[in-house]
RNA sequence: CGCGGGGUGGAGCAGCUUGGUAGCUCGUCAGGCUCAUAACCUGAAGGUCAGAGGUUCAAAUCCUCUCCCCGCAA
């Protein structure tokens, strides 16, 4: 089979990875154009231009993949399955039509829940406990195609946006792969999506990771979860902003006699800061302009102690 | 030329504005003490203050350049 990967980010390299290890032929790799990005705004090629650079791959980058001169390309290429992973772009029916078999995509939750750019950081800040990655074939309507096969995967207490999207970019691969299978030989079932239990996942904002300590404490440690790396959960000590990384729940039933935000405790373990209700354990934080640190280094470095305010 | 913060014993920070003896919370090591605590007390080791040049009687501190780290923004 001919097999043309659109794919922009990293959660699709394990997927990539297992196309070209298989007997099909990954004829060639679409990527979002390079940008300038990060600090010093220097151009930045995209995450999957070097994994296919690695593998041999031929790489394609148009500015719109939607153009003209892309679709002749692309049918140029007489591929019989188009593979989208976390590609960036928007697909026209013209650019659909153009494998002889499918046009397919993975996304990273259990569709038709969490549509949209961010499914696993918010399936987390929700506090879902199960998630998983959706193989279907691409509609024009964002994540809204019919489903070839779904996997699941359970999101444990330790789990962050990290570890999880990594998890399912693994299981994203199986899926894939099963469902070329069922592709290559025709024996495959489409299941609408029902539209009514749709629920979206827009890309995080800045303020997505913005702490209010008068949330309780588990929606608070699912925030910090589903916001590692970015934005990060944020609040602010000593005026200045504060990232927590990693934090815990922890039973303080004395929690309430202070104010929310307030230092309630300080240990080897972690900061203890009252929440509403419940108190959160935070291990790991990052002051602006400084590294990440423990909560112990913290403690050392900033004389953080009882008392003290965040937020 | 996108904007900004930072590099100080092993860790995290203060000191820099207003140059003049290397400081704090820990860690490490030695000794003591305790029913108990992030235990406590006493003592010790450990720094070319990122690097190079400059100003000065004197530079962690002021000026210039280089390297590295981080945040914002995308």
């Amino acid at each position: 089979m001919n097999i043309v990967y659109l794919g922009t980010g990293d959660f699709g390299r394990p997927s990539l990875e297992g196309l070209v290890e298989s007997s099909h032929t990954v004829r060639c790799v679409v990527s979002q154009p390079d940008k300038p990005r990060n600090r010093g705004m220097r151009l930045e090629p995209a995450a999957m231009k070097k994994a296919a650079a690695e593998l041999g791959l031929e790489v394609y980058q148009p500015e719109d993949i939607n153009s003209r001169a892309s679709v002749e390309y692309l049918k140029g290429l007489r591929p019989d399955l188009l593979v989208v992973i976390a590609y960036g772009q928007k697909l026209s029916q013209p650019v659909l039509d153009i494998p002889r078999l499918a046009a397919v995509n993975v996304h990273a939750s259990l569709l038709p829940a969490y549509r949209g750019a961010a499914p696993v950081n918010w399936a987390i800040i929700r506090g879902e406990k199960t998630t998983g990655v959706t193989l279907m074939k691409l509609s024009t309507r964002m994540d809204a195609g019919p489903i070839i096969l779904q996997k699941t995967a359970p999101i444990l207490d330790s789990d962050t946006s990290l570890t999880l999207s990594r998890k399912l970019s693994l299981l994203a691969a199986e899926a894939l792969d099963e469902g070329i299978g069922l592709i290559g030989k025709g024996t495959y079932d489409l299941m609408e999506q029902d539209e009514s239990k749709a629920t979206y996942a827009p890309k995080l904002k800045k303020t997505d990771g913005s702490i209010d300590w008068n949330r309780p404490c588990n929606e608070i440690v699912n925030r910090v979860r589903g916001c590692v790396p970015w934005p990060g959960a944020h609040t602010l000590y000593k005026g200045k902003v504060v990232k927590i990384h990693g934090a815990s729940m922890l039973q303080d039933a004395s929690a309430g006699n202070h104010p929310a935000g307030a230092i309630i405790g300080i240990s080897r373990q972690g900061i203890a800061v009252a929440a509403r209700p419940g108190a959160v354990l935070i291990h790991l934080l990052q002051m602006q302009g400084k590294r990440q640190v423990s909560a112990d280094e913290f403690i050392g470095g900033y004389r953080a102690k009882p008392g003290d305010i965040f937020g």
